[in-house]
DNA sequence: GTCTATACGGTGATAGAC
DNA sequence: GTCTATCACCGTATAGAC
């Protein structure tokens, strides 16, 4: 194995345990020793790697962010998929997605909240441009017949649907799942299906509503 | 003015500013100093009326969530109302709580995800039974003819609707207004119709599927 | 590259005068 | 009740040996 080799390993181990600790914890929660003891290293590691906590920070926001948000476009901007096909696709893997990592949605929002500045920053650097949402936006507006005033409300409805129950978790597992975590789980593998229904639903009910 | 209310004043000014700065920054990022600062008033103060900063953040927390969660109950389990007009009250009612307290989403996702015994706890001491949440749902079911498994992804369909747009707002208003404050939030005004209307039409086209 | 030891600043909390 | 001064601790960051 090459110094070169354990150099990377290192590398990644930090990162690995920087996003465990990042994710569930948050900048302001997050401790330096927790990440080292995570990681199996010491605190100097940590900063002959990465320099500052904020620095390290700063690679797992932009690595999730990026995980978070603009990894779906593909499938809204299909042209081989109905409107119908597009929303299926697009809650069941948008929901798989924060199944594989329930935290993330909570994770976002704290960060995304704690320092809005950085979600500008991203997207400038990233070159995502607004042109592909509004592409989208339009596409369904047309397909469907609505504004794509209407048709952007029904993209964030959408999107909440899937994001709320996860960073919503402990009130509602509470509540209605009297903490019960299996049932809550078989509660949120259900919504890849009713969401779904739930938005394709709608379309159908108001079409009937202006005939 | 007796010491009393002296007394009393100087309470709810620590009160009133450990609010706006806990909200604002949650348990971990929100300083004492910076609280004490607010209240026009210095740190020692904080610890003779409160103790601890867990102690006095345990106050907000309490207060807050009670505003977030159960408020709302009565409209929804209203005799008066069709399930079309709860909908529409209770979203217009929801999101215009959020209108006058933006920060109340994120705040309350951060800390129940931070630690959610807290959720737990709070729901014991103030004796809320999920009596009524099964309630409603079994009203809803009973009115429109769906599972109370249906009628109840309905209802967070709902929910998320309604807080979403709010706890997510860095990102949104950042992609699809260009960072357009007063775009963003006569976006939100507009939802209070949206959204009641996507719900309610939802279950219109779900009618028409079944016939 | 990895470790131990330590410097340094900040933060919650208390003591004690008024 | 309210203030100033101060303590004790913790957390980030760095120095320096290996």
């Amino acid at each position: 194995m090459t110094a070169k080799k354990i150099e990377k390993d290192t590398e990644n181990k930090i990162l690995e345990a920087a996003k465990k600790v990042f994710v569930l914890k948050g900048l302001d929660g997050a401790r330096m020793q927790e990440i080292a003891d995570e990681a199996g290293i010491n605190k100097a590691l940590l900063h002959y790697y990465f320099r500052s906590k904020d620095q390290l920070f700063m690679m797992i926001f932009k690595v999730e962010i990026g995980n978070f948000f603009p990894r779906l476009i593909p499938i809204l901007l299909s042209k081989e998929m109905t409107f119908d096909q597009k929303i299926y696709h697009f809650v069941e893997n948008y929901i798989d997605l924060f199944l594989r990592n329930p935290f993330l949605p909570t994770f976002i929002i704290r960060e995304i909240n704690r320092n809005p500045q950085m979600v500008a920053q991203f997207f400038i650097e990233a070159g995502i441009e607004s042109n592909n949402f509004k592409q989208i936006i339009a596409g369904f507006a047309g397909e469907l017949g609505i504004s794509p005033k209407e048709a952007f409300h029904l993209i964030i409805n959408t999107v909440s649907a899937c994001i709320f129950p996860f960073a919503g978790r402990p009130i509602i597992e509470q509540v209605f799942f009297d903490g019960n975590t299996a049932e809550y789980n078989h509660f949120l593998e259900e919504r890849k299906k009713f969401v779904a229904e739930f938005v394709v639903n709608s379309i159908k009910g108001r079409m009937i509503n202006t005939k």
